[in-house]
DNA sequence: ACTAGACTTAAGATTTATTCTCAATAATGC
DNA sequence: GCATTATTGAGAATAAATCTTAAGTCTAGT
């Protein structure tokens, strides 16, 4: 069921890892079954969720609050409490990256492994946000978490800076 | 007064940039003159943060509350309101970098230029931390700012994983 | 299938980081 | 020096995220 790993891009994939595959195309299906292994379960809750963004077009990204919405627009409401849960439970699985990009808020995303990984570029002051790729960012993800024999789940370059238009622009900040 | 800027990595330093220069190594006259050139104004209570990050031993970076605790203790109080403020003020100036590492809160620290320039892998399970340092990282943020008329304030490299001991931990998550 | 037991959910209260408000203070430019 | 105006401090206010608890539901084992 492994679709791409990253680690197509290692040199010296060392796997014969058991733990879960970092950033993998999940499917209802493997979902429950990684979930199940741990002694976790599936529910109709977690399956919207990883539905929502599996549909999500690439470049969007959700806030808690956003997904919480969209589901209530749907019908197919979910508590806050298990949206806050569950994005959390799917990061901390690598299904699922969370994006510091504007200011108060996490905003999630599915981690999509290579070719579609990607990273941010963000204006401090209008928070405008740029992605772009590139491959050898997350190869020396790879490497270095590797070297330290940790599993990676997630590798994001950001970069804060300033736009053209607000370096032009006299507003203080 | 710029004593190393990262842009000593890049190839072709399009420079002339009047606007503040990024990771740049700041003394208190060149915060001073920074501020004043924008109508902003130095204060003793900016003084006072700067010269604490800049006495930090490397790799130590501060919570708003570690700094507003540890200034208390110094008998320097700085209120919080002020902290949170200043903080924020120097992180879009370049001089701080905002750090998204344990649940909760931000850290901050001295956005040091190259080569004291490093990265974070982080454990998302015992929130285990190590710096490591990577120079094309570094160059590919500044290639990728250039390349969008950004001007750089920061550019950090995140990886979530699992530490060694965490993996084989039997913990939940 | 059925069942027991453990995990999960919903709802709302609660926590905690951060921002806001506003009067008093102090840095800057003239 | 002085007027102007940014900045501070104190506490109130906000908002994101977590916690609590009872009710519901998934899973493994019978």
């Amino acid at each position: 069921m492994l679709i791409y790993t990253c680690y197509h891009l290692a040199e010296g994939n060392a796997s014969g890892q058991t733990s879960p595959t970092p950033m993998f195309s999940y499917t209802p299906q493997s979902l429950k079954a990684e979930l199940n292994e741990r002694g976790w379960r599936m529910t109709p809750q977690r399956e919207v969720i990883l539905n929502v963004f599996k549909d999500l077009p690439e470049g969007r990204h959700l806030s808690a609050e956003d997904l919480y919405h969209l589901l209530e627009e749907q019908d197919q409401g979910i508590s806050l409490s298990t949206i806050y849960r569950t994005l959390k439970l799917m990061s901390r699985m690598g299904i699922l990256r969370e994006l510091e990009l504007a200011e108060g808020h996490k905003h999630y995303e599915l981690n999509q492994p290579y070719p579609h990984h990607h990273h941010h570029l963000i204006c401090v002051k209008c928070n405008k946000t740029i992605e772009f790729k590139n491959d050898s960012v997350l190869k020396m993800g790879i490497k270095q978490s590797e070297k330290e024999g940790y599993h990676l789940l997630d590798c994001q370059l950001t970069i804060h800076a300033i736009c053209p238009s607000c370096q032009r622009s006299l507003l203080p900040l």
